[in-house]
DNA sequence: TTACTTTGCTAACGAACGTTAGTTTTAATA
DNA sequence: TATTAAAACTAACGTTCGTTAGCAAAGTAA
């Protein structure tokens, strides 16, 4: 039996928040549309919030801090690259079809973050990538993957798992396992017949 | 010896627009920003073009023009799946290396197209991935590609390559071939050795 | 009941926005 | 040089925006 989570105003603001960001986008959501959405006049939001951004900052922070911990504990598995690139796979894929939401304003409304946010956010996405590339590197200099660009193909590979929420319904067919499998038969195995 | 390409002004607004847009987003884009960014007054640039959003569309569906008339060329060659693929990744890669700026918010500021132009956008789009999808299809058929969720790879492999004028230089050391011949390595071969 | 906290309200602010009207300057053409 | 077309200007419009101030209602705990 599921705990029905009791929400903060101020958590429920945020939800609701996620939702309008994601469907028309930061700029194009109005404080008076959100205000709407919930129900309630503009300015009574700022009884809980301290600002618009401020939103936005929770959702990319707190999504942050998610990516991090699931790569974390793929790490901690300590397995070799070509099965760690596949759990870190799953572990991003899994993070993305829990929070559908976040996850697109994740990607696509970071930039409307303000200084000194958005280079903190920025410098944690290059972290990210780095700590995905060095599984690949390691899985070339094991002769496990075969010499490629890796930069690129942390690039690609993100990319390809990042659009993902434009396109995913949480009631679909294809749970996040059959992504995850779609992702990393591609991108491991190929196209091709061997 | 190259020919210097006359702009009509209209043109060279646009282009100073699809600057701006590329790096701040429509939305956050306002007209007297982009006037500043020409040196001109805001209102001045009414008498080039009708209003903020035809800038926009202008951008959008040329080079919506420019992906279809890509993919119909590499559609007359007339070649085998395997081959039709990548010629038709190399030529997408080239549209987006050759307008990288145009790409960039061809990609992402789509949504702020007002109806019916949004709609005929996505229509477009659902068409051109349709025209890849059959590729695929062509291929598992011919047992030259494995068989695969081609709805999803196509997805993959199309955010994939989007993704690029994020981060693309035109002068880095990753021209259009390497960038084309990347993608292929890594979609059609994929990671492992064999 | 009383005190306190949470939540919401009305009214309004200053700023920024896209855009229009009407006019003047600049450039091209005859 | 005179005429015309293209390009830019000043001034302002109505609207929307994020946000603040101050106050009222509702809920909770003593």
């Amino acid at each position: 039996m599921l705990v029905k989570p009791k929400l903060t105003r101020k958590q429920q603001i945020e939800k609701k928040a996620t939702e309008l960001f994601q469907q028309n986008g930061y700029a194009a959501t109005s404080m008076r549309d959100l205000a709407r959405f919930i129900g309630i006049e503009a300015a009574s939001l700022y009884s809980h919030i301290k600002s618009k951004e401020e939103i936005l900052q929770s959702i990319c922070f707190r999504l942050a801090e998610e990516f991090f911990e699931a790569m974390q504990s793929v790490e901690e598995e300590g397995l070799k690259p070509d099965e760690q690139i596949r759990r870190a796979i799953v572990a991003h894929v899994q993070v993305i079809t829990d929070n559908p939401s976040a996850s697109a304003v994740f990607f696509s409304e970071w930039r409307h973050l303000s200084e000194p946010f958005m280079s903190d956010f920025l410098a944690m996405r290059d972290q990210y990538e780095g700590r995905i590339q060095q599984i690949l590197e390691e899985g070339i200099a094991t002769e496990m993957f075969k010499p490629m660009d890796t930069k690129f193909t942390v690039l690609a590979l993100l990319s390809s798992i990042n659009w993902i929420p434009s396109w995913y319904q949480p009631d679909g067919k294809l749970g996040p396992e059959d992504i995850a499998r779609n992702v990393t038969n591609v991108f491991i195995d190929g196209l091709k017949v061997r």
